[in-house]
DNA sequence: CTAATCATGTAAGGCGTTACATGATTTT
DNA sequence: AAAATCATGTAACGCCTTACATGATTAG
């Protein structure tokens, strides 16, 4: 019964919503899932052969540009059940990665004007993301995907989330360079 | 020269604040580093035995518990600028991974009650991380770690994320079972 | 004519987890 | 007497990135 990874249910997701190539879904993949799962078309190729090996989807094979075939991937009736099974089961927590947090513990072994300098870069960027999902909700909202049932409301429902965090982190990160440029060590 | 992972600036980190064993840097890692770095200690032990290869720590071996010897670990001068440079150093952006935002994007085709009941639970998991966090808060503020220049100030900061990042969450997560319960499926 | 895009793969190596292995001391 | 804690390691395997490899079509 082998078991599905996580790129896997990724893949089932965007296949939910339409036949792609790999190729294509690597681009898919990149927004908007983008901002909260990645995977290269390294992983995406063995991973799509092995959804095939185990029934969850099927392709069919046309000329390619190069010496390859080009396979076009679409979700099996087995593929939407795992998918529908996977969504309501529970994630088992993952570990935790934040090197900027990592740094801040640390904070009294650095220098506090050059690690301010980090903050405000930080927060620069958090901004700009801000801006991206901002504009990208706004057509969604216009698009009337503030409601489940419509077809966009996953991606309005994790932009309204990316929204509330980056503000978050952009607000503590300039908090962060203000209280280390207030107290220079 | 040898490059030195993430997790050995994290081990640098702790032992800045003080000697400790292989042993004791796991269990120290766990809280607060836990909330958002982690390590075990099959990891720990190799990253060691590199960082004293490559001269950034030096350890002082005495008889162990078990048939190996014990080692305690502190961070060479070579150490303590590695780790001030890397602490102001940008850190290179990591692909997130966060499989409820992926389940969200796909939430179109899973029942919505179900769905719903996950976001509750996981609400609630929030909701205890913040008590935990304030209760931590509390403990950091009372013994005045609010500012730098103070021991605690790197935990007190990391808190306060955490605390920010917690509340918009929960908020999230109820605001999406809340939805999905208006609109079933 | 050059670069980008479309399209699919393999191989080597780092990072991280789980399972395996040993054994003294302290707590229940 | 049993369980937890202290203490250190190795081995196998999965996930993920970087580099390698091929070649047609389209846009500038």
């Amino acid at each position: 019964m082998s078991t599905v990874s996580a790129l896997g249910y990724a893949l089932l997701c965007l296949l939910d919503r339409g036949p792609s190539t790999g190729y294509d879904l690597a681009r898919r993949l990149r927004r908007p899932i983008g901002y909260y799962w990645t995977a290269r078309h390294t992983q995406i190729y063995p991973e799509l052969a092995r959804l095939a090996a185990a029934g969850l989807v099927t392709y069919q094979a046309g000329s390619g540009p190069g010496p390859r075939q080009k396979k076009t991937y679409t979700n099996t009736a087995a593929g939407r059940d795992a998918l529908a099974e996977w969504l309501v089961t529970p994630a088992a927590p993952r570990a935790p990665k934040d090197e900027l947090l990592l740094k801040t513990y640390a904070v009294a072994a650095a220098d506090s004007s050059r690690m301010a300098r980090l903050y405000l870069a930080a927060a620069a960027e958090h901004a700009q993301r801000l801006a991206e999902y901002r504009s990208q909700l706004t057509d969604l909202t216009d698009a009337g995907a503030t409601g489940p049932g419509h077809p966009g409301f996953g991606n309005y429902a994790t932009l309204r989330y990316g929204i509330a965090i980056e503000q978050q982190r952009e607000a503590w990160c300039r908090w962060m360079a203000s209280t280390l440029a207030d107290h220079p060590s």
